[in-house]
DNA sequence: CGATAATTTAATCAAACGATTAAAATATAT
DNA sequence: ATATATTTTAATCGTTTGATTAAATTATCG
């Protein structure tokens, strides 16, 4: 039996570490023995492996790039390439957008820490806000830009940032206030129910703010 | 003149100190030097006026909460309180509770570590988060809670949490995540144009989602 | 004025931090 | 089997942290 794990291991044991304790108490709370101690791992590990705690970080957030990766909003856009003329095409798009930042977040498949990582970095400037602004966050928000561009193309700027806000503040709230959100609905995760819930209300509602109302929602209206 | 200041204008000196230094790098980052030379006082004072650093964090909290006890949410929603039966009246305590929430976060009569310091506590937990969460956020939960069962008693616990967090999210966002929404703004601050466009698109959009068309909407819709 | 209380100052303390390294342990290749 | 490369370990380094205190300074009050 192997007594030393091979490097590439090692590597994903501490980067794992280190995204469980940034997701429970802060990127900034986290130190390099704590980490350690989690990991099973000893602290020059860390020094070995990386160079240092920050080079850990940056590469704790590009994990989470990573996998976003695997499924990019581009792709999940595409199959609506050729109806983006019409408003039920552009009502799918936004649907699409949705949905996929909701299970990027929320897939119980995938570590649980990589929802919460994520916006924190939101708050401060820094290395790592770059890193997960431009790899995650400026492509979604270009997407639904141009997308938006496209339905209305009355929109100023700060119409459309707004929009986007109304979009996706919702789920970041519930990635970064996981803690509060959790304690108010009596419950330790988020249901498949309740988040397909939040897709809808938020799909919705930017349909009815752009006039693409959708069938779901006449029916709603009319109650 | 005096060498000395009053015990209570040193306390408030460190007090803004310590709020601009955490609306800065986040409480986590903010040392109690850092703290004393911002306010140009000695490390000592720290001890001696509120005991240790956790017990000034509090009192920056505390402060803020102070400041939202001048307008509470009930007196917010007061106006209304005869006319809870009629759609306007609805209408218009969401707008009130929403109007007052933005106001409270970028009226630029106030400090403005005050908007940068609450919704980064929701985080994590902790005794400031409590705190936060009891007097600041718990309130008008609560109240929009109330008005929404008035408005539509079949909701249930879900559907009203998501509601509100349709409500509240964009404007924690604008706060929670100042640096890049001004960045993408391409601007040093929300202008007061900016936020009465967020104030109706929120608005529109809740009462959109709960069939409370208003005028303003109808128009809208017909574009 | 003189005495007491309140406040500020500068210095020191132990603890925790990230980084680094030489040596030990293991793996790999010849 | 031996030599070389890789990985882990334990210990130490200099800094920074929050807290504390005795002494100095200033304010207050009789």
């Amino acid at each position: 039996m192997k007594k030393y794990a091979s490097s590439e291991q090692t590597r994903l044991t501490l980067i794992n570490a280190a995204g469980e304790l940034a997701a429970e108490m802060g990127f900034s709370n986290v130190s390099t023995r704590a980490i350690a101690m989690r990991a099973k791992e000893n602290i020059g590990s860390i020094h070995y492996h990386f160079g240092g705690k920050e080079q850990l970080f940056e590469a704790v957030v590009k994990e989470v790039v990573k996998r976003g990766d695997t499924y990019p909003v581009s792709q999940a856009v595409e199959p609506f390439h050729n109806v983006l003329d019409t408003p039920a095409g552009q009502s799918g798009a936004l649907r699409a957008i949705v949905k996929r930042e909701i299970t990027l977040l929320f897939d119980p498949d995938y570590p649980p820490w990589h929802s919460r990582v994520v916006y924190q970095l939101m708050q401060q400037k820094g290395r790592l806000q770059d890193i997960m602004t431009r790899d995650l966050f400026t492509p979604i928000v270009d997407t639904i830009e141009s997308l938006l561009k496209r339905i209305d193309s009355s929109l100023d700027r700060e119409e459309t940032f707004l929009i986007i806000t109304q979009m996706i503040s919702p789920i970041a709230s519930h990635a970064d206030y996981m803690a509060y959100c959790l304690e108010h609905l009596g419950t330790d995760h988020y249901s498949a129910d309740y988040l397909q819930k939040m897709e809808d209300m938020i799909v919705q509602k930017v349909e009815l703010l752009l006039g693409l109302t959708s069938e779901k929602f006449k029916s709603t209206l009319e109650e």
